[in-house]
DNA sequence: AACCAGGACGTGA
DNA sequence: TCACGTCATGGT
């Protein structure tokens, strides 16, 4: 068992399973989760369940860049509200409207042309699933969406790595400061088994113990880390 | 009432 | 390559 295998089971004994990736309509929460409760689904990964799902996940996807989830929740509901959510729909909207409906995600401008850069690359897809580098040509679209798209949104063995992962993972030393965030996620994939839920419930872990160890300025509680470490 | 969030792009060195 | 500025709303 290797370092970051055991890191990841004390982090899923200590949270819980995270449920990821939220999407709208879905009756489940997850009452140890702090931000929104909508959506998420705690020891499923049965996730998307339709195309509908799929590409709501996407969306999420590109809405989260730099973005906490309430926000993103709220611009999706808009979308949904407004009937937007499938991509012939979004596609067919009014770009002064389709910033009006994404406002609460914020970086309104840039992300409503991600949205329809991102659209038109979906559906030149016709349903196949799309490679890690066709992602990263697509503008709006980098190495932690793509892998996000492809992990949650695809159900594909992808490695998801962020900036909470890269603080973690170098406060713990288990990776050098100056690691790159690819440098991290190849080595990432080598340290846990190849497993799709796996995968989703790691980056989840990670993320939930970012926020709550791991915010920008003062790590809060870094000691935590290494006691998840150790047991 | 600052501070920051589940990044990515454009630019200049 | 790489560091740095930019994009913007809402929660704490």
């Amino acid at each position: 068992m290797t370092t970051l295998e055991r890191l990841y089971a004390n982090l899923l004994e200590a949270y819980g399973p995270q449920g990821w990736w939220p999407v709208l309509d879905f009756a489940g929460t997850n009452p140890t989760k702090t931000g929104s409760v909508h959506g998420y689904h705690p020891g499923r990964y049965d996730f998307p369940r339709n195309e509908r799902e799929r590409f709501e996940i996407c969306v999420g996807a590109i809405l989260t860049q730099n973005t906490a989830w309430p926000n993103v929740e709220q611009a999706l509901r808009r979308l949904k509200k407004a009937g937007r959510l499938t991509p012939n729909e979004l596609l067919a909207i009014p770009l002064s409207e389709l910033k009006v409906a994404i406002r609460p995600s914020g970086y309104y401008n840039v992300k409503a042309k991600k949205l329809l850069e991102f659209t038109r690359f979906y559906l030149s897809l016709h349903g196949r699933t799309p490679t890690r580098a066709e992602l990263l040509e697509v503008w709006g679209v980098g190495p932690e969406t793509a892998d996000s798209i492809r992990l949650y949104a695809y159900g594909e063995l992808e490695m998801v790595v962020d900036a909470y992962t890269r603080r973690f993972l170098s406060a713990l030393r288990l990776a050098p400061p100056e690691a790159s965030l690819e440098q991290v996620r190849a080595w990432c994939g080598r340290q846990l088994p190849p497993s799709v839920p796996a995968y989703q419930e790691f980056h989840a872990l990670m993320v939930e113990h970012g926020k709550r160890c791991y915010s920008r300025k003062p790590y809060r509680d870094a000691l935590f880390g290494a006691g998840a470490v150790n047991g």
